[in-house]
DNA sequence: GATCATTACATTTTT
DNA sequence: TGTAATGATC
C-alpha cells in the first residue's frame, strides 16, 4: 500500500499523524479538511493498527457522512471493515434504539419533526387554553427547542422561569414531554438530550461506548450546540482521543443553537490539545480569497486565519446592479450564457446562491423561459408535501399506534365520517380512562352519546389500521406502502378528483414508492421503522448530486461544504442579505457576514454578485438598498456593472458609506474632510460620529448625508 | 359532517 | 405568493 502521508501538505500531515490526545484542526475554506479527516481514519487503521470498530466519525448531513465513508473505503484495502461514519442524530437514534427501554420508551419510538412538534404544541395550548395570539406556538416551540439544545429539562426550565412568557413555555414544555413519552416519540433535540441522559444515568452504558469509540472525529465542529458538545465530551472523557475539525468563520447555525464557543474554547476544555491550522486554500483564486478575507475581518472574536493560495490573480468579482428581481434573474442568465461561450463553461459549473428559498421562484421562471437546465436543492421539500406526509403518517401509526399526532393527522383523511365532534368524544373518553387514543377507538362501543353511523366509521378505521399492521409483518415494505395508499382510499380519492393537481400528488406518491423500493434494495432487512427513521433524518442537500448538465440553485446554507467554478450570490440587499438588521444584534449580523463568507469561498474561479433596486416582497414593491457587505469588498477587486444614470447618485453613494468605520476619512459637502470616530449600526441605520477639523464632533446618518469617501 | 369560499397571515436559514 | 385557519352553506 502506498504511503498515505505522501498525498498531504505539511500541516495536513501533522493533523493526520497526531493520533493520540485531543486535536483541534482549524480548517479554512477549501483547505482540504475532508481529505484530512478521511486520511486520518485510514491512517489510524492502516498504520496504527486501530480496528475500524473503534472509530466514530460524525458529521451534520447524511451526504457528508456518505461521502466521507466512501472516500475512506477508497483509501483502505478491500474487505476492510468500515468505521462508523454517520450524523450525530442518526448515531444517537441507533444508540437509543438499543437502550431507551431503560428510560420508559420502546425501541420502536417515532421521531418527530418540526411539523409534528408544532401540531402537538398547538393542540396542547388549546387544551391548556393559552391564547395563541399572545403566545405564538412557533415561538413556544423555538423556546422549548432552545432549552433542549442547552440540556435544560422541563423541570429546570420551570424552576428558572423569570417572566410570564417563560412560565407559559414551562407549562407547555412539561405537558409536551409527558405527551411525547405516552406517544413513544422523540423530537430531534430529544435524540441528543436523551442520549446524554442515558449516558449520565447509566455509567456502564457510557463506559461501553467509550470503549467502543476510542477515536472520535467530528466534522463542522463550529456548528455543534451545547447538547452535542456534552455528548462528545462524555464519549471522549475516558480516552481524550477527540479530533474536531471546523472553521469559526463558517459558523452559520447559531440560530439553531450552534455555539461558536465550542470551537473557540476547545483549548480551554482540553488544555493538552494540539492545534493545527490549515491555511492553504486549494480552491479559489487569490482575488476571491482576498475579497472573502476583507469581508470576514470585520467580525470580532475570531480565531484568525490567513488563507493563501497558489492561484495568484484571478478574475475580478463582478457586481451587477439591477432594477428589479426579474432583471436580476435575466442578467444572471446572460452572464451564464456569456461565460459558456467565452470560457467554455458547462451548465454544471454554475451555482446560484440566495439567502431565502423564496428567491428561487423568479429564477426558476426565467430558467424555464430560456430553456436552460437547472436543479433546485431544497425549497418545497419532497417529504413535506401534504400527500407524502399523510402516507408517512399512516405508516407511522402502523409502526406505532401510540403516536397520537400522526393518528389525528390521518384519522379523517380522506374524509370517512369521523368529524370533529366524534374525535372530541373519543379524545375525552381516552383521557377519562387514561388510555391511549387508539385504544379508546378500539373500544368505541363504550363511548357514550355516539350515533351508530359514526361508531361504524371509527370501527372501520380501526379495522383498516389493524389489518395493515398484520400485513406489515407478512409482506415486503414496498408492498405495504402500496397497500396503504390503496386501502386507505387515498388513491381513489385522488383519482376521483382527476384534476391536474391531484395528478401531481399521485406522481409524488409514485416517487415515495420509488424511495421505498430504493431503500428496500439498499438494506438487507428493510424494516418499516428503519425506513421511517431514515426519512425523518434526511436533509435537503442529501438528495443532491453534482451534475454537469444543469445549473444548481440553492440557499447559502445548503452550499456549505460544496464548491463550484462559478458562483452567483444574488439578492445582496439590506433586509434580505443580511436579512435582519436590528441595531442591537451584532451577533446576528456577524453570522450573516459569515454566511456571505461561506458563499464567496464556494467559488473556484469566478464570483458574480447581484442586487436589485426594487424587489417585490409578499405584496407591493419595496425599494431596497444594496447590502452593507458590498462596501466591505475593496473596490479594486470589483468590476462594477451598475447603471450610472437614473439611480439617484449611482452606486457609490448607494452603498459605499456602509463600509465606513472608525478611522475612515470622508468628505462632507458642507463641513469638508473629517475622520470617523465612531460608527453605530449599519446599512441604512448607519450612524457616524465624525470629527471635522474646525468644527465640533458631528453625528450623521450616513443614508442622508452627501458623503464622499477619501479612504476606508 | 363535508365542501367551498373567504380571509388572515407569514416569510430566514434546517438537523 | 401561497397556505392555513375560519366561516357559510349544503
Amino acid at each position: 500500500m502506498k504511503n498515505l502521508l505522501d498525498d498531504l501538505n505539511p500541516a495536513q500531515r501533522e493533523a493526520v499523524e497526531h493520533t493520540e490526545g485531543p486535536l483541534l484542526i482549524l480548517a479554512g475554506a477549501g483547505s482540504g479538511k475532508t481529505r484530512v479527516l478521511t486520511y486520518r481514519v485510514a491512517y489510524l487503521i492502516a498504520h496504527k493498527g486501530v480496528s475500524p470498530m473503534n472509530i466514530l466519525a460524525v458529521t451534520f448531513t447524511n451526504k457528508a457522512a456518505k461521502e466521507m465513508g466512501e472516500r475512506i473505503n477508497q483509501l483502505l484495502p478491500q474487505r476492510t471493515a468500515s468505521p462508523w461514519v454517520a450524523t450525530i442524530h442518526s448515531t444517537c437514534a441507533k444508540i437509543l434504539r438499543r437502550h431507551i427501554d431503560l428510560m420508559g420508551f420502546t425501541p420502536r419510538f417515532t421521531i418527530y419533526d418540526e411539523d409534528d412538534q408544532l401540531s402537538l404544541i398547538k393542540r396542547l395550548m388549546e387544551e391548556l387554553e393559552l391564547p395563541k395570539l399572545r403566545f405564538p406556538p412557533a415561538l413556544v416551540r423555538a423556546k422549548i427547542e432552545w432549552a433542549k439544545n442547552n440540556l435544560i429539562g422541563d423541570e429546570e426550565y420551570g424552576r428558572d422561569s423569570r417572566d410570564y412568557l417563560e412560565r407559559v413555555v414551562a407549562e407547555v414544555y412539561e405537558h409536551y414531554q409527558q405527551r411525547l413519552r405516552s406517544y413513544d416519540a422523540l423530537d430531534f433535540s430529544d435524540l441528543i438530550m436523551k442520549t446524554v441522559e442515558l449516558f449520565s444515568a447509566f455509567p456502564h452504558i457510557l463506559g461501553h461506548y467509550q470503549q467502543r469509540f476510542r477515536y472520535i472525529l467530528v466534522d463542522e465542529y463550529q456548528d455543534t450546540n451545547y447538547a452535542q458538545y456534552r455528548w462528545l465530551n462524555l464519549l471522549a472523557s475516558a480516552h481524550h482521543n477527540l479530533c474536531v475539525v471546523g472553521d469559526d468563520d463558517q459558523s452559520i447555525y447559531g440560530w439553531r443553537g450552534a455555539d461558536v464557543r465550542n470551537i473557540l474554547d476547545f483549548e480551554k476544555d482540553y488544555p493538552k490539545a494540539k492545534v493545527v491550522k490549515l491555511e492553504r486554500n486549494y480552491r479559489s483564486t487569490q482575488m476571491i480569497l482576498q475579497a472573502a478575507g476583507s469581508v470576514v475581518k470585520n467580525n470580532f472574536g475570531r480565531k484568525g486565519k490567513q488563507l493563501w493560495t497558489e492561484r495568484e490573480g484571478g478574475e475580478k468579482i463582478i457586481l451587477i446592479g439591477c432594477g428589479d428581481e426579474r432583471e436580476e434573474a435575466a442578467s444572471i442568465l446572460q452572464v451564464i450564457e456569456d461565460l459558456m461561450r467565452r470560457e467554455r463553461r458547462r451548465y454544471g459549473d454554475f451555482a446560484i446562491l440566495y439567502r431565502t428559498n423564496a428567491q428561487s421562484r423568479i429564477l426558476e421562471e426565467e430558467f424555464k423561459r430560456e430553456a436552460i437546465p437547472y436543479t433546485i436543492v431544497g425549497g418545497l421539500r419532497f417529504y413535506e408535501r401534504r400527500e407524502v406526509k399523510d402516507i408517512l403518517a399512516y405508516l407511522r401509526v402502523i409502526a406505532n399506534p401510540l403516536d397520537e399526532t400522526s393518528l389525528l393527522r390521518v384519522i379523517n383523511v380522506p374524509p370517512r365520517g369521523i368529524g370533529e365532534g366524534t374525535r372530541a368524544k373519543i379524545v375525552r373518553y381516552a383521557q377519562e380512562q387514561s388510555i391511549p387514543l387508539f385504544e379508546a377507538m378500539q373500544r368505541v362501543a363504550e363511548v357514550e352519546g355516539l350515533q351508530t353511523s359514526y361508531r361504524r366509521a371509527v370501527e372501520g378505521f380501526v379495522r383498516l389500521i389493524t389489518q395493515l399492521q398484520v400485513e406489515s409483518r407478512n409482506i415486503s415494505l414496498p408492498k405495504l406502502v402500496e397497500m396503504t395508499i390503496a386501502r386507505t382510499g387515498y388513491r381513489s380519492l385522488l383519482e376521483a378528483q382527476g384534476t391536474l393537481e391531484a395528478q401531481g400528488r399521485m406522481e409524488n406518491l409514485g416517487e415515495l414508492l420509488n424511495s421505498v423500493r430504493d431503500f428496500a434494495e439498499r438494506n438487507p432487512q428493510p424494516s418499516l421503522q428503519a425506513y421511517l427513521e431514515e426519512v425523518s433524518l434526511l436533509t435537503e442537500i442529501d438528495g443532491w448530486e453534482g451534475t454537469s448538465q444543469a445549473v444548481t440553485l440553492m440557499t447559502l446554507h445548503n452550499a456549505k461544504g460544496l464548491e463550484f467554478p462559478v458562483v452567483f450570490i444574488c439578492g445582496l440587499e439590506e433586509g434580505l442579505f443580511p436579512v435582519t438588521h436590528s441595531l442591537d444584534s451584532l451577533e446576528k449580523l456577524e453570522e450573516e457576514r459569515r454566511l456571505f463568507y461561506v458563499g464567496l469561498t464556494r467559488a473556484k474561479d469566478r464570483v458574480i454578485l447581484t442586487y436589485a433596486k426594487r424587489r417585490r416582497k409578499f405584496e407591493g414593491n419595496y425599494r431596497s438598498i444594496p447590502s452593507c457587505f458590498l462596501g466591505e469588498i475593496p473596490p479594486e477587486l470589483l468590476e462594477k456593472r451598475v447603471p450610472d444614470s437614473g439611480w439617484g447618485g449611482g452606486w457609490k453613494s448607494e452603498f459605499t458609506p456602509f463600509g465606513l468605520k472608525k478611522g475612515s476619512v470622508i468628505r462632507h459637502s458642507s463641513w469638508g474632510e473629517g475622520v470617523v470616530m465612531k460608527s453605530e449600526g449599519s446599512g441604512e441605520n448607519l450612524k457616524l460620529t465624525v470629527m471635522f477639523p474646525g468644527h465640533s464632533l458631528k453625528k450623521i446618518l450616513a443614508k442622508y448625508a452627501d458623503l464622499e469617501i477619501i479612504s476606508y
